[in-house]
DNA sequence: GCCGTTTTCGGCCCGACTGTTTTCAGTCG
């Protein structure tokens, strides 16, 4: 039996906090189900095997009750207080929680006295206004009920909105109030400041010196459809494309801690102020309550917040409760500006817009040293025109522009197919004349985790394979990532010395966070790469770098920050 | 269920809102 990965030993974590809170369980123990399931999915190593090797426990949230669950898991691939509870509560009776207004407590009551056990027994109970009867029910708990049901929350939720879509329309919005003559501080918060890879909805928060009147002015962009009315220092809103927009003004002297507050995220803030707690101090968005003087501290800026935290400022993007509250001094975060090269991207060979004379103009502009040209290859469906003897060519043309062009090193390369058997696309007499190859899975995403792991870790053994590109071939709220043991493939790619990329398009960023981070932590060299299909998405290196920043990455652990003379002796075909 | 510069037991972040209730539990962010 292969060892479950991380996400599916959170998955049933979280699914026994639910069960458990159903039960009527104390909450901090639900908590604590919670807790462990974040951390498992955010670990960087397999859980399975830190528990057969007696470790799982120095992880935190991971006492000796869940090792045993673990180790259940395991051996016997169920854990027996799920199964436990799953023949006791309906699955409707998770689902039905997901109405507002409905919790796990008031979800058990209508179980328990009404016998409602799925959405559609909830939907027609209302209905019928059998609900009212009940204690703690009432009329507008029913009209609520048959609100949300009209609103279609027994439909697919809605899905977030990419980070790339929500900061066109996010950066705008503060823009645009920055410009406005009573605005005086403006920044975004929320998931879209932390750089996350969707967000649900937009904060803003800002200082002014006529608040109602940054409230008009809001009000009144063009990017919103409508807005509640004003109240006196916030307004809720929703833009064209249906995103929810929160705008609040507030006192200068508080403007730090309502921005921290908000800014998130909820498991940063719960172990910011679990911490603080030990030390006397109270935070909320208003103020820092200090147990020593009795006064509650405001502070205009989140560096103050900090400050009286005792802790350094922390980038946004670090605020996911990974450890980042153990630190001293933030370590350096890669910036767009450390980026020297990009190692894949597209032409009009395959399915790109541009000629590698404009790709090369293009990132010459950018202040790049040096590009990989890296069409797709033969067998994949865009690199059909691609063939062996086509690449001959494409190998002179790149020779051609790279004698033509002054200051930039262009490198003729590939994006080889991996075929199911881990084979690459051409002769490896062909692949061997290239400057660069970098290897991605297009087909058959339904091999299974053992085939594709195989599959993967035989194209990082090849001794032309530079660099694997998207490991995992999510798609950000669209595709799920198929099944791979990246921790197998991070450990082949050290041992082979073969990099892999953080692929930059807004909806893969694949590497994810957690996965480039474990990947630096075992030595593998990181790319951040565009995948550029024309001159004007070489800057969604944006993306790449936001989500290398979200994996605590400086510059020294990206490969493409070194400049040419640096990087070029670390590929395989000249490293030997 | 986890955890420890107050602790191996007794705590476990903070505040707002809502509907139903006569003072608050449940829910939410």
């Amino acid at each position: 039996m292969p060892d479950p990965p991380n996400a599916q030993i959170a998955s049933l974590f979280d699914e026994l906090a639910d069960l458990y809170e159903l039960d009527g369980a104390v909450i901090h123990r639900v908590m604590a189900y919670r807790n462990a399931a974040k951390a498992v999915r955010d670990a960087g190593t397999s859980v399975a095997a830190m528990t057969r090797a007696g470790e799982v426990t120095e992880m935190p949230g991971i006492g000796k009750t869940l090792e045993e669950k673990i180790t259940a898991l395991l051996d016997t691939g169920t854990i027996p207080a799920v199964e436990k509870l799953r023949a006791k509560f309906p699955p409707g009776l998770v689902d039905m929680t997901r109405l507002p207004g409905l919790g796990p407590k008031r979800a058990r009551k209508l179980f328990d006295e009404l016998g409602i056990d799925s959405l559609a027994a909830l939907k027609q109970a209302a209905e019928e206004q059998r609900l009212r009867g009940l204690r703690g029910f009432g009329p507008k708990f029913e009209e609520a009920m048959l609100t949300a049901f009209a609103a279609g929350v027994d439909e697919t939720p809605r899905a977030r909105v990419l980070l790339s879509r929500a900061l066109l329309i996010g950066d705008g919005i503060a823009e645009a109030l920055r410009a406005h003559p009573a605005s005086d501080r403006v920044e975004l918060a929320g998931s879209a400041r932390r750089m996350a890879d969707a967000v649900k909805d937009l904060d803003v928060v800002a200082t002014a010196t006529d608040p109602p009147a940054l409230l008009r002015a809001f009000a009144a962009l063009d990017v919103i459809e409508q807005c509640s009315e004003p109240g006196e220092n916030a307004c809720r809103a929703r833009t064209h494309t249906g995103m929810a927009v929160d705008f609040r003004v507030v006192e200068p002297d508080q403007f730090g801690n309502v921005l921290q507050h908000l800014t998130g995220s909820k498991e940063h803030n719960v172990a910011l102020r679990e911490r603080a707690v030990r030390k006397g101090l109270h935070v909320s968005e208003y103020g820092i309550l200090d147990d020593a003087d009795g006064k509650t501290h405001r502070c205009p800026t989140e560096e103050a917040v900090y400050a009286k935290l005792g802790l350094p400022w922390i980038p946004p993007e670090l605020r996911e409760n990974r450890g980042e509250l153990d630190l001293d001094a933030i370590p350096p975060l890669v910036e767009m500006a450390d980026l020297k090269g990009d190692l894949h991207m597209h032409t009009v060979a395959s399915d790109g817009r541009n000629t590698i004379e404009q790709m090369a103009t293009a990132a010459l502009e950018r202040g790049y040293e040096y590009i990989a040209i890296t069409d797709h290859s033969a067998s994949h469906g865009f690199g059909n025109d691609v063939s062996p003897d086509e690449l001959r060519r494409q190998i002179e043309r790149v020779r051609e522009v790279n004698a033509a062009i002054d200051g930039i090193e262009i490198l003729i390369g590939t994006e080889s197919n991996i075929h199911t058997d881990g084979r690459l696309d051409y002769d490896d007499d062909l692949l061997a004349e290239l400057d660069w190859v970098i290897a991605s899975v297009h087909t058959s995403f339904g091999v299974g985790s053992e085939q594709m792991t195989a599959r993967v870790v035989a194209a990082c053994e090849h001794p032309s394979c530079d660099a694997i590109g998207h490991l995992t071939g999510r798609k950000i709220e669209t595709r799920p990532p198929y099944a791979i043991d990246v921790n197998a493939v991070i450990e082949a790619a050290a041992r082979t010395q073969t990099m892999l990329e953080i692929n930059s398009s807004a909806d893969r960023r694949d590497l994810n966070d957690v996965h480039a981070r474990a990947a630096a932590q075992a030595g593998v060299r990181i790319l951040i790469n565009s995948d550029a299909h024309g001159v004007n998405t070489l800057g969604i290196v944006r993306w790449g770098v936001a989500t290398a920043r979200r994996a605590w990455l400086g510059p020294d652990q990206v490969a493409n920050t070194l400049p040419w003379s640096e990087f070029a002796p670390l590929r395989k075909r000249v490293a030997g």
